[in-house]
DNA sequence: CATCAGATATAATCGCTGTCAACATTGCCA
DNA sequence: TGGCAATGTTGACAGCGATTATATCTGATG
């Protein structure tokens, strides 16, 4: 009753150019995440959003107290994916291939979604302090890498070499490096290297070298994972 | 003779405003580190550094072509002073401690210079086409890990579970994950931790991970870095 | 029907980047 | 001594962006 928004024009097919937009807070983040892909985080303005949608350059502010409101709105939606993305590993009952395929999901979503993962994981949107989802959302990616080493623990996969704190950390210390690695210095290797390939080979060294029996995990194919990159 | 800069005003200290500064590209360099420090990269501004020394607002274009001409500039600095701090790990023997030694430098500079290392490491300044020099500085620090690497393949420290270029970059994402997590997600983690050990146990789970003896590693202390945070 | 809250518009302020043209100063060098 | 190149100044401008204050529209509610 208390007015939910009353969706006079469904979308940009708007054909009466109402006075009310009705879905503007929508098209803003749709369109801002266009924007985001094709020209990074830098170039993305309030104003160019106003002016393609159509409506005037402060009416995104109705909606976003200001430009980094909308990007936290982003960032905490690229968690949601994120997330989904992640749901195979999760019930992927070995702990060792759980965590590998958490890392290879982690640093395939920062591939596919690069602008998008700067925001999530990098120093943009720093301190958190005003955006309490996005900071919930960063804590949900702790539990669930906690959890995979818990399960490590018990199954007794994963090296007790410290406490489960300790070694989550550890693993995405491992998982974002190797992701972040791949974004920020593609290009200093000048030579050719297949990037997904290596990123690969990494995480499974790293989490290997945490396992009771690392020559286990090494030769296991990954199902979620073709690496589609690599010659076959 | 052939006139090096003539000093005309050592510093800040201006007596005689002297039409030429002398020293411009020097000052320019010099606070535009401090507004990095205290400002981030996003509010350093060339018209502030301008009005801040006390010169006309275009008079820096005449040192940097742009804006990201002096970032680079300083990220290249920021490099050469890098390897300074890189080369108490280069001297050890040892290739494991080496290679501990070469992380924990890099996650200390990391957290000393955050907004430097953002600049040396992260996607502001890329791609790196426009300055050469900085792609160098780059690819001279993978360079180093591949050393260390190499070293340990033939010490039998280090299992040879890949040919160099892939365990150097293993090790590389490593290191780089616990330094930019360290940074990027320091106030994920609302309670308390102390991040400077957790860097060092992180660290020190990985490497070993990649050792022929892993229990050796983790078991000796580190000469140079005397983590000062934790109470001792 | 009058009103009110929400959504949008208009206009204006402010700062920054990057350029340009014209001019001044300095020091080196011929 | 005179000229030249490098450096810096002045002033102006085009363009973009963030943000604020104020006015206006619109639909729903009473």
């Amino acid at each position: 009753m208390t007015g939910e928004i009353n969706m006079t024009t469904d979308s940009n097919t708007t054909t009466s150019t109402s006075y009310h937009h009705g879905n503007l807070r929508q098209e803003l983040m749709t369109l801002a995440e266009k924007h985001l892909i094709t020209g990074g985080i830098g170039e993305l303005s309030l104003r160019a959003l106003a002016r393609e949608i159509g409506v005037s350059q402060t009416a995104p502010y109705r909606h976003f107290k200001d430009k980094n409101a909308l990007l936290a709105a982003l960032a905490t939606e690229g968690f949601r994916r994120f997330f989904i993305v992640c749901e195979a590993s999760e019930n992927e009952p070995r702990a060792d291939l759980s965590l590998l395929m958490f890392g290879l999901a982690y640093v395939q979503f920062a591939k596919l979604h690069t602008e998008m993962f700067h925001l999530m994981f990098g120093p943009v949107l720093q301190p958190r302090n005003d955006y309490p989802e996005l900071f919930a959302a960063g804590r949900e990616a702790i539990y669930k890498v906690r959890a995979g080493v818990e399960r490590g623990f018990k199954t007794d996969v994963i090296r007790q070499l410290d406490d489960v704190a300790s070694m989550a950390h550890t693993v995405w210390a491992a998982v974002h490096g190797v992701a972040t690695l791949m974004l920020d210095h593609g290009d200093t290797y000048g030579y050719h290297r297949d990037l997904d390939l290596q990123a690969e080979k990494s995480l499974r060294m790293m989490i290997a070298g945490l396992c009771t029996d690392p020559s286990d995990i090494s030769k296991l194919p990954t199902a979620g994972t073709p690496a589609p990159t690599s010659a076959e």
